[in-house]
DNA sequence: TCTGGGGTCCTAGGACCC
DNA sequence: TCTGGGGTCCTAGGACCC
């Protein structure tokens, strides 16, 4: 275990993703939206200090006249990947150990020979040179204590975007000013909670008796307690763990009442689904399905899931095949729907399952799959289809701006920058 | 018109087994 | 006397995260 855990993270990374190509962005405020153009899911400075929140549903917000000058972005994911794999680098080159832990988010290891704030100010300097990225970084002597440290650097200017909350004296002080859902895991829930005890500060709430919060919050909650005081229960994890699920998921562009239309969604997101998988090499035992209608507008609530055990496979038409069959019984006529998904999950390695009884050659499948994947990845996604996800598509999601494809080009240009 | 999508971990309870 | 006990697997649901 390290005895200094960092933690560094992008200031408003979908934003200043964006602004790294569009430096018109820079002057202004700037909101990325989730799916569908739906709510605001990342803001500028600038835009949150305009009374956005996080979560806004924006067709709802935009119309208010102080809002009018906000440039507002559709989601651009393959962007953000893209530009959170260049952090990575410039950390690696840096850090021995690096754990990405979100997309704009990484731990590090900083049990180092040097002066942190030093070393940490630096690293910002050449995340932000080299990747167009402005960060903060927070250390301390477990992940949660330098994710709390992180937190404070962002919120205080002052401290020039890093806090160092190794001293339990400087950590007491700032335990004693800050509510206790400022703590990574603690969240709205667990609040309520602690707040009916009477618990208002992390200080409160690390003055608690060990066992009565193991009873109360059970084990995640006394791990969160042990953190804060300086016990690490998180070690860094440098391999990615494999993954355990996978899913496709969409809310509908307008309301889907139609049992063509939902069966074609439906496929399509197994589709999806299923060349994630293989991105992955990996195979699925295990389908779900839902859909429902919207729980928002007053429309007649009906919501159904179903899931099956399946032989392993990452092929397109057997998890469609599996996907329409779970389905179609919860098909209800007369409804508008209003999402729907396909979960994936028991994921094995592609090939290793003993296939005593299997039903199709797996051979044959990968090469028809192989196939339909090289061809989508030199011409786009979506230009082989499988004939039953659709090709009208009417219920498709909505994004309506997009930032450009920079990310073709972005190796080159972040190289003629390093240089 | 219009309120995201995709994950993880933990616990409880039922079924089944010896 | 004592009206089991413990293991595993599965699922659903809760809570949290970005």
């Amino acid at each position: 275990m390290p005895a200094v855990y960092g933690l560094i993270d992008g200031n408003s990374f979908y934003c200043s993703a964006e602004r790294a190509f569009a430096p018109i962005l820079r002057s202004k405020p700037v909101v990325v939206l989730s799916n569908n153009d739906g709510c605001a899911i990342a803001r500028t400075p600038e835009a949150k200090a305009l009374g956005i929140k996080m979560g806004d549903p924006w067709h709802l917000v935009r119309g208010r006249r102080e809002l009018l000058g906000v440039e507002w972005l559709s989601s651009n994911y393959a962007l953000y990947g893209d530009m959170s794999r260049r952090v990575y680098q410039v950390l690696a080159e840096r850090v021995p150990r690096v754990e990405p832990y979100s997309i704009d988010e990484m731990f590090l290891d900083l049990d180092l020979p040097v002066e942190l704030h030093a070393f940490c100010a630096e690293l910002r300097r050449e995340v932000r040179q080299v990747a167009k990225i402005p960060t903060c970084v927070g250390w301390g002597p477990t992940k949660t204590i330098a994710k709390l440290a992180n937190g404070i650097a962002k919120d205080h200017a002052e401290l020039g975007g890093l806090c160092d909350l190794r001293d339990p004296a400087v950590r007491a002080e700032w335990y004693a000013r800050l509510p206790v859902d400022e703590v990574w895991g603690i969240g709205r829930r667990t609040t309520e909670k602690l707040k009916a005890g009477g618990v208002e500060t992390i200080a409160d709430f690390l003055a608690l008796d060990a066992r009565a919060v193991r009873d109360r919050l059970t084990v995640v909650g006394a791990r969160v307690q042990a953190e804060l005081r300086g016990v690490s229960c998180l070690p860094l994890q440098m391999l990615a763990a494999t993954r355990k699920g996978l899913a496709c998921t969409r809310a509908f562009s307008r309301p889907v009442t139609t049992w063509q239309d939902m069966r074609e969604a439906v496929a399509a997101y197994a589709a999806r689904a299923a060349e994630k998988l293989r991105a992955e090499r990996l195979e699925a035992c295990h389908l779900s399905v839902f859909l429902h209608t919207n729980p928002h507008n007053g429309d007649p609530w009906h919501s159904g899931s179903r899931a099956a055990r399946i032989e392993p496979t990452s092929d397109t038409r057997a998890l469609i095949t599996e996907a329409v069959r779970l389905l179609t019984p919860l098909w209800r006529d007369g409804f508008r729907y209003a999402k729907a998904g396909v979960i994936l999950n028991d994921l094995v390695p592609a090939g290793e399952q003993a296939r005593l009884f299997a039903t199709r050659s797996p051979q044959a499948s990968a090469r028809t799959m192989a196939v339909m994947d090289a061809i989508n990845a030199r011409h786009g996604r979506g230009t082989l289809l499988v004939a039953s996800t659709g090709l009208a598509r009417s219920w498709a999601t909505k994004a309506q701006r997009v930032s450009p494809r920079y990310t073709t080009r972005l190796e080159e240009i972040l190289r003629v920058e390093a240089f």
